[in-house]
DNA sequence: GTCTATACGCTGATAGAC
DNA sequence: GTCTATCAGCGTATAGAC
């Protein structure tokens, strides 16, 4: 559920405030250019709470990992239960990852730009948890249908998302400036189809 | 001109063992998790010299910087001299991008993994250096002499290359074991031809 | 649970001898 | 140019009142 989105306004729950302010402070400045008197500013908070409720900065940066992931895991799982056959999903969640990208920017841009392992050493890698793992069960059953060619699933995987990631990144960096899903039918055919000339 | 890749042994000059230790470290454990200390220690250097030659840690990373581009601009200029057309240009860009993968993974990683606005704000950004420039222009040019397929260059490009450098995240991620160019003709297969079933 | 005030370590940076 | 010793500031974290 878009928790988070929820709580931007100022009579909104403490932890939630502090969850928001600091997931947009991240992403603005980057975690390490962010101290714990800045998330407690923008939230309006106090120290004392931030540490009463996560501990210190690394705790909201967890909490915020583990939101992201169930985040993206509830978008896989809804992909998986509207729409069947691999390629279709995968178009599907492509196209989700796109609009996310426009309404809830922030929370991509934690995903995809935040070096995680950096600040959190011990946390699992992003591409071991539950809806990446689920991704890649997708593309092995395409494989097995022959919906997608055959090869080694992390080759094909990469394929089949480089491009949307790096579309992706390039527009939260603000080097594209068209919104993502003006580009996506033409990214999902040349990725299917090939980049030859058609 | 691998320049740093001369001066791991410690009678080299000064100002390149403080390089190849910064690069070291930098890439080993993020930038922000690396003080002068650290570097002054592994380059067995004062913290005065490093004062002296860079100004500082940020000086540091901004000669990395440069350096880097400068290494990434030769490849490609090497790569047009090399081949001709834009299918075997980019191809070849790419297996040149994993045999570095391999061999000098520090600069690859540090190209890849670093987020260079978080602590270089005034840095151009990559994808505006000289090298990424004439990337796009082999693509452009592909796309002129229906080599390539007809579309947006950043799309184009992006589905181009986005596979690869997937691959090679994965690969300084320790997620894939084999050496890159074991999936090289996989890949370069996939992205030519399209994901569907052969 | 929330707040303020405070302690303390680390880090980037400088001064000044050699 | 190179070094050592030292500083000042910031950022995390805690103590203790309310």
């Amino acid at each position: 559920m878009p928790y988070l989105k929820k709580c931007t306004p100022e009579n909104e729950p403490v932890d939630c405030r502090i969850l928001t302010a600091a997931l947009e402070l991240f992403v603005e400045r980057g975690y390490h250019n962010v101290s714990v008197h800045d998330v407690q500013k923008r939230a309006n908070v106090s120290i004392g709470s931030i540490y009463n409720h996560f501990g210190g900065k690394e705790g909201i940066a967890k909490a915020l990992y583990h939101h992201l992931i169930n985040e993206f895991d509830e978008l896989v799982q809804d992909v998986l239960a509207e729409a069947s056959g691999a390629r279709a999903r995968c178009n599907l969640i492509i196209q989700r990852l796109f609009e996310y990208t426009e309404t809830r920017r922030h929370i991509i841009a934690y995903m995809l730009h935040a070096k995680h392992r950096e600040f959190m050493p011990e946390e699992p890698p992003l591409c071991s948890s539950s809806p990446f793992v689920a991704l890649r069960d997708i593309v092995r059953q395409g494989m097995e249908d022959g919906e997608i060619r055959q090869g080694d699933p992390w080759v094909i995987t990469s394929v089949l998302f480089g491009g949307a990631i790096r579309l992706v990144q390039l527009r939260l960096d603000g080097v594209i400036d068209a919104p993502l899903m003006t580009h996506y039918e033409e990214l999902v055919e040349a990725t299917w189809q090939g980049l030859g000339s058609a």
